[in-house]
DNA sequence: ACTCGGTGTTACCGCAAGTAACATGCATGT
DNA sequence: ACATGCATGTTACTTGCGGTAACACCGAGT
C-alpha cells in the first residue's frame, strides 16, 4: 500500500531528524554556536550534504534546534506562571524558572539568544527580525498572560505587549550579566527584580544631601 | 627631533584610523553588521591588509567603531538622566533618549547589540562575556546613577546595579520589539515602560472572573 | 531484471578572514 | 648625494566554512 509505506519513510526520517538533532545539540553544547556543519555532521556520524537535505540551511537547522529548547523552556515559564499561588511568588517563581534554565546549561543558552545570525537579505531598516526568536517568543508569551489576566482598563491589550517584553528584557540582560559575574546568588537576583517590578524604584528615597532622583 | 617625528606620524595614524572608522561606518550603515573586511577596505579606497595593521582584526575594527557610537549614545542618556526635572520626567527622558537613537539608526543599533561574535577562544562556560558590551556599559552606568543618588538601605549598592541592568535590557527588549512592529508611538511606549517601573503591574486588579494574577 | 526514491559519499565552488612577501615614498644620519 | 629605516601600500596566497553537484548504493514494487 501507498500510504503506508510513505508513514514509514516518515517515521524513519522524522527518527533520523531527532538523532541529527540531538548530535547537533552535543555539539553545540560543546563548541557554541559557532558550531560547524562539518562538526556536526562528524558528532552525527554523517557527512555535511545529509544535514543540508535535512534542514535546507545551517539557518534551518539552528532553527529547528532552537524551537526544541525554546519549547522546553516555555513549558516550564508556562508552568511556574500557572502555579496556585499569589502574584508575587509567580514572578518570582517565573524568574527563578528561568535563571535556573540559563545557568544549567549557558552554552545553550547563549545559542539560543543569539543564534550566529546569518540572513543577509533582510536588508532594508527592519530590525528585530532576526533578533533573538526565543525573546520575542517568551515576551508575547508573557504578554499573553497579562492581558488575559490583570484588568488594565482601554488599551491595556497593548499595554500587556509593552510589559511582556520589557519584562522578558529585564530578565534576560539582568540574567546575563548575573552569569558573567556571579555577585550574588540567584535568590537575591530573583527578590531584586521582584522589587523593581513591584515600585521600589518609584518609592524609594532620595540619597541625603544628593541631587536628588 | 625624534618626539616631534614620532607625533607627527602617530597624529597622521590617528587621522587615518578615524577615515577608516568612518569608511566602515557607512558600510555597516549600509550593509548591516556582516559588512566585509573587503567591503570596508574598499570603501576607504584601500586594501585589507591596512584595516589589519590598524585594528589587528575584525573584532578590533568592531570594538573600535562600537566605542565610538557607544560613547556618543552614553553621553545622550547621561545628559537626560541628568536634566533639572523630577525623577519620573528623567526617567521617561531617558528612555525617550535611547528609543530615539535606535529608530534613527537602526541598523548601527542592530550592530552595537550584535557585533558578529567572533572570539570562539572563549570557550568554556563563562556567557556572558561575548555579549553586547555597549548593554553593559548602560547597565553599569545606570546602576552608578541610581546607587549615587537613592538611599536604598544595606546592600543598596547591589540592588542598584541589578536594577541598572534589568532596566536597560527591559528599554532595549523593548524597543527591539517596537522597532519591529510598531504598535505604537514612541511616546505610547515611553509611558508604559515607566508606568511598568512604577509599580502598575503589581498595583493592577485582576480581571473579574479570571483566575487571578 | 529494472526502475525509483531515499540515503550516503567525494569532490568541488565561492567567499571571507587573515597573512606573507614584496614595492614605494619620505624623513633622517653620514 | 647616498644608504638606512620605517610607515604605507600592494598582490597573491592559505585556510576554513557554507553550500552544491555529481555520482554510488540499497531495498521495494512491477
Amino acid at each position: 500500500m501507498n500510504t503506508t509505506q510513505r508513514t514509514d519513510q516518515q517515521r524513519s526520517a522524522d527518527r533520523r531528524r531527532r538523532e541529527l538533532l540531538e548530535a547537533a545539540d552535543r555539539v553545540v553544547l560543546r563548541d557554541g554556536p559557532q558550531a560547524s556543519m562539518n562538526a556536526i555532521a562528524a558528532e552525527a556520524g554523517i557527512t555535511k550534504p545529509i544535514l543540508y537535505r535535512h534542514f535546507g540551511d545551517k539557518g534551518g537547522l539552528y532553527a529547528a534546534l532552537a524551537k526544541r529548547h525554546t519549547d522546553a523552556l516555555l513549558d516550564s515559564l508556562r508552568a511556574a506562571l500557572d502555579a496556585p499561588a499569589d502574584r508575587r511568588e509567580r514572578v518570582e517563581a517565573t524568574l527563578d524558572t528561568y535563571l535556573s534554565a540559563i545557568e544549567a546549561r549557558p552554552q545553550v543558552y547563549r545559542f539560543l539568544m543569539h543564534p550566529a545570525e546569518e540572513s543577509q537579505s533582510d536588508q532594508g531598516f527592519d530590525v528585530g527580525k532576526h533578533s533573538a526568536p526565543l525573546l520575542r517568543r517568551m515576551g508575547e508569551e508573557l504578554a499573553q498572560v497579562i492581558g488575559e489576566r490583570l484588568d488594565l482598563g482601554p488599551g491595556g491589550r497593548q499595554l500587556a505587549r509593552v510589559w511582556g517584553h520589557g519584562i522578558v528584557g529585564m530578565m534576560h540582560a539582568a540574567g546575563d550579566w548575573w552569569l558573567g559575574e556571579r555577585p550574588c546568588s540567584r535568590a537575591e537576583l530573583v527578590r531584586s527584580l521582584a522589587d523593581l517590578l513591584w515600585g521600589r524604584l518609584a518609592a524609594a528615597g532620595d540619597k541625603v544631601g544628593g541631587p536628588g532622583f
